[in-house]
DNA sequence: ATGATCACG
DNA sequence: ACGTACGTGATCATT
């Protein structure tokens, strides 16, 4: 049989360190815990083992422990993150059905080895599933070493590959550590010998009793000799505190190992409150499982198919219509108390819509679609997956299941056969409830109801709309473009000297760094960086630097805007884009299959785009865009007056930066002053750092960290403010945004210094760039509402986070330039004034000023 | 599935 | 000593 043999501390420290914070909604850490069971399912599959023993360590105390105790004095104890996800990993691997096993007195490595020895000697097979090299001494024919380099990389360890790799065999690791030390372990060894050395002794002379024992007579250099003698105490301590103990008084009776039954339930119910849900999948578990049902009542409710003649005599007994549509099957669920109706075909699903009823739903955008397409209308009032997306921005996903369960929702059963899925459709009522209690206890009232649930509608109809293309336009220029990219090809294959692919990163590296001998510039986790700063650097060095380059564009533009956009144009001659709203952490939406939001503008060729996205016929585009919609929030969150004046006086923003931060007067700014100012801005809002800003424009860090000090002194407010934002957000372990728009940040209370800086940044920038998201959602609500108001058919198409694109027929273009304009200038009063500025034309390329 | 790269605000 | 600006999505290569 095979037993695994996990070592616990070791596996989950691997974890804790090598994977970014991830902590519940109340900032219980769970990083670890994922991490753990995620390698732990992963060497499970690989190995089948018969048998599963996990090794914690105690507080160890023993002879031997107390020795390391001294040596490890200066180890750090446990973060308190990675504490606090001990117990409830044990209890999950507990419930999971294996055995924990820790031994008063010894550490997790002991019991790897006297369960490893006990398996050996009995027959049978053991891997140990460990993160640290310390085990691989106990490699022999029987024992092998798992070793965990990541989340899904394992290195498997035989004897043949500890000597390939060590050239000794395992057993003889503990000498080469007797001699060359462990300064992670703080063992010792022998001052001024390292890894080379220690080897080399070892394969010769076999172990340290032999080179001690015939010192003199050895073939050694007298300065070695020298320092093998001073350290002889050292070394003989430092194989005692190295060698692994292969007797600790543990169970080892084999078959008491094997893996249990356990408690599946509790399990997935325990993964479920620490907001795991991909663990319950990865371990086959069962959501419906994981709600707590009353134990006496045990409450059960009925499907009952409801037919249109029935349809109405029941809708008119309800109030508060929990509904779940299926559009797909053409499907509506309806809860209620002890019965989940279910009603067949589209007329039914229009009755219900229409019924005036209040709508409780848990997607409320494809309802918003589906009456836009009708021509009817209805009133969602609340939508479970937005609510728990302004509970938690950085959740994963909102389905009833997740929510149900991370609620600890009671979800009755079904008394009928049924899809498992209908029991989360019947707990709406329950969900609902909850999530509605909570999104009042955040203050997140007008968030939701006024601005989320109306946006949806928003969003619903742009998708329907879409955005006419030229696809004729668009492949033409693909054709041009196609040949750009093989001419390009050509010329690089005959600059390099041979054929192969650009646009692997791996193999271009090769063919620069190696063919052409060219200097590399920087290091990525798998090679030679090539990306367009390396490449830059290197023009001039080369004619083929720039050939690829010019290729990169190309090849893009081809491949992401030609070909791809293409294929997404619906029959209707428009592409249906599609915006999602719960996908990013600060607020804004996102637009996928395509995303609209990056079409190109930056440079000419790629600006050429817009032209192919154009108004219908008799139509024109009217865009309108904020101006510096992100530092006029700073200047109105911060209180800064200095900026606030500026922004009051409608001087360009980056200029008086300018003028403050190189001290000249207004008008003596030059463009590259201007430039590097608009550069400290953006950095301002991304909480910046003096070495990127140096990088960014090309200047030394000293004198980038000149410039943020200047700024930062001129405008003092806003000094404070990147302060207190911070010390804030670590009491109440998130910021907001003006609406109350929340982002949590557990990262500001991790271990690691990188993480927690990232954590700070985030901290600066997520109620700025949250806000200016809070502002222009508002504003779209505000003119999808005027635009129906004033009887206009103009309608909003596309949102790029402070750009709205409406589609209009050309006699209403003023109006709607100025309701465009008067809306989003409107959307909220600050203490500073939002200007927003439309411009008109049949193409977006035209329309964009 | 993940990483590298690059398009946008 | 170490890493180094916020937020997205699509494509291609690679594992």
């Amino acid at each position: 049989m095979i037993l695994l043999v996990v070592d616990g501390n070791s596996i989950l420290n691997r974890a804790f360190y090598g994977i970014k914070p991830l902590t519940t909604k109340d900032g219980q850490f769970t990083n670890a815990i994922y991490g753990f069971l995620t390698m732990f399912e992963r060497m499970k599959a690989d190995v089948s083992p018969d048998a599963v023993a996990i090794a914690f360590d105690l507080k160890a105390k023993t002879f031997r422990h107390k020795m390391y105790d001294l040596y490890k004095a200066n180890r750090k104890g446990m973060p308190e993150e990675l504490h606090q996800q001990m117990a409830p990993l044990k209890e999950l691997l507990t419930d999971l059905g294996y055995r924990i096993v820790t031994c008063e007195g010894y550490e997790a490595d002991d019991i790897l080895g006297t369960l490893s020895k006990a398996c050996a000697n009995s027959g049978n097979t053991c891997v140990i599933a460990t993160g640290d090299r310390d085990s691989l001494q106990l490699v022999s024919d029987r024992v092998s070493v798992r070793l965990a380099k990541n989340l899904n990389g394992t290195m498997m360890y035989t004897p043949a590959v500890v000597e390939e790799e060590y050239g000794v065999p395992p057993k003889k690791l503990i000498e080469i550590k007797a001699i060359q030390g462990d300064s992670s372990d703080n063992i010792p060894g022998v001052a001024g010998i390292g890894p080379k050395g220690a080897t080399e002794l070892i394969r010769k002379y076999g172990d340290i009793d032999y080179i001690y024992d015939h010192l003199d007579e050895l073939d050694i250099k007298p300065g070695m000799r020298a320092k093998l003698e001073q350290s002889k105490d050292s070394a003989f301590l430092s194989r005692k505190l190295g060698e692994i103990c292969l007797s600790a008084p543990v169970d080892t009776d084999l078959s008491s190992y094997s893996i249990g039954e356990g408690d599946k339930t509790a399990a997935a119910r325990l993964m479920a409150r620490l907001e795991l849900f991909k663990l319950i999948e990865k371990f086959g578990l069962d959501l419906t499982e994981t709600a707590e049902v009353k134990h006496e009542e045990k409450r059960v409710f009925r499907i009952e198919s409801l037919d249109n003649a029935h349809l109405k005599a029941v809708m008119d007994t309800i109030q508060e219509l929990y509904l779940h549509i299926d559009f797909a099957e053409n499907k509506a669920y309806i809860s209620t108390e002890e019965l989940l109706y279910t009603i067949d075909g589209e007329n039914a699903i229009k009755t219900i819509l229409t019924s005036g009823k209040k709508i409780y739903t848990d997607n409320a955008k494809p309802i918003f679609a589906y009456c836009d397409k009708e021509g009817v209308d209805c009133d969602i009032v609340f939508d479970t997956s937005l609510a728990a997306y302004l509970l938690n921005p950085s959740s994963s996903g909102y389905d009833l299941d997740r929510l149900c369960a991370g609620y600890n929702i009671p979800v009755a059963k079904c008394a009928d056969d049924a899809d498992e899925a209908c029991a989360f459709y019947h707990a709406m009522p329950a969900l609902c409830k909850r999530l509605a209690d909570d999104i009042h206890g955040i203050g997140a009232d007008r968030l939701l109801y006024e601005i989320e649930i109306p946006l949806a509608r928003v969003l619903a109809r742009m998708e329907n709309i879409g955005f006419a293309v030229n696809v004729e336009g668009i492949r033409d220029y693909g054709e041009q473009l196609d040949k750009e990219v093989k001419e390009l090809q050509q010329s690089i294959y005959d600059d390099v000297g041979y054929e192969f692919n650009i646009n692997s990163p791996k193999q271009l590296a090769s063919a620069l760094f190696e063919e052409l001998n060219l200097p590399p510039r920087k290091k990525t986790k798998s090679g030679y960086s090539t990306n367009a700063e390396v490449l830059e650097s290197l023009i001039g060095f080369h004619p083929v630097i720039a050939k690829i380059l010019e290729y990169r564009t190309v090849a893009k533009l081809k491949s992401t805007y030609c070909d791809s956009l293409i294929d997404k144009v619906a029959a209707d001659g428009r592409i249906h884009s599609s915006f999602n709203q719960t996908e990013t952490r600060t607020g804004r939406i996102s637009s996928t299959e395509p995303n609209l939001q990056n079409i190109p503008v930056r440079t000419e060729r790629g600006r050429e785009f817009r032209r192919f996205f154009r108004a219908k016929e008799g139509c024109v585009l009217v865009d309108a865009d904020y101006s510096q919609i992100e530092l006029r929030v700073l200047a109105h969150i911060s209180g800064d007056e200095n900026m606030q004046q500026a922004f009051r006086d409608n001087i360009d923003i980056h200029t008086v930066t300018a003028s403050e931060v190189f001290k000249v007067p207004i008008d003596q700014v030059t463009p590259l002053m201007r430039s590097r100012a608009k550069a400290v801005n953006f950095g301002i809002v991304y909480g910046i750092g003096a070495f990127s800003l140096s990088k960014d424009i090309g200047v030394s860090m000293r004198e980038a960290q000149k410039y943020i000090e200047s700024y930062l002194a001129h405008f003092h407010a806003i000094d404070r403010y990147m302060k207190e934002v911070i010390e804030k957000a670590k009491i109440d372990g998130y910021v907001e945004t003006l609406e109350g728009r929340r982002r949590y940040l557990p990262e500001l209370s991790a271990s690691n210094r990188n993480t927690r800086a990232f954590g700070e940044r985030v901290a600066r920038n997520a109620p700025i760039q949250g806000t200016a998201a809070d502002i222009i959602k508002i504003a779209m609500v505000n003119v999808d509402k005027r635009l129906t108001k004033e009887g206009l058919s103009a309608r909003l198409i596309l949102q790029v986070h402070d750009e709205l694109i409406v589609e209009a027929p050309a006699y209403e273009m003023m109006q709607v330039a100025m309701i465009l304009q008067e809306e989003m200038e409107n959307a909220v009063h600050l203490s500073v004034p939002l200007t927003a500025e439309a411009a008109m034309g049949e193409t977006w390329y035209d329309a964009k000023g």
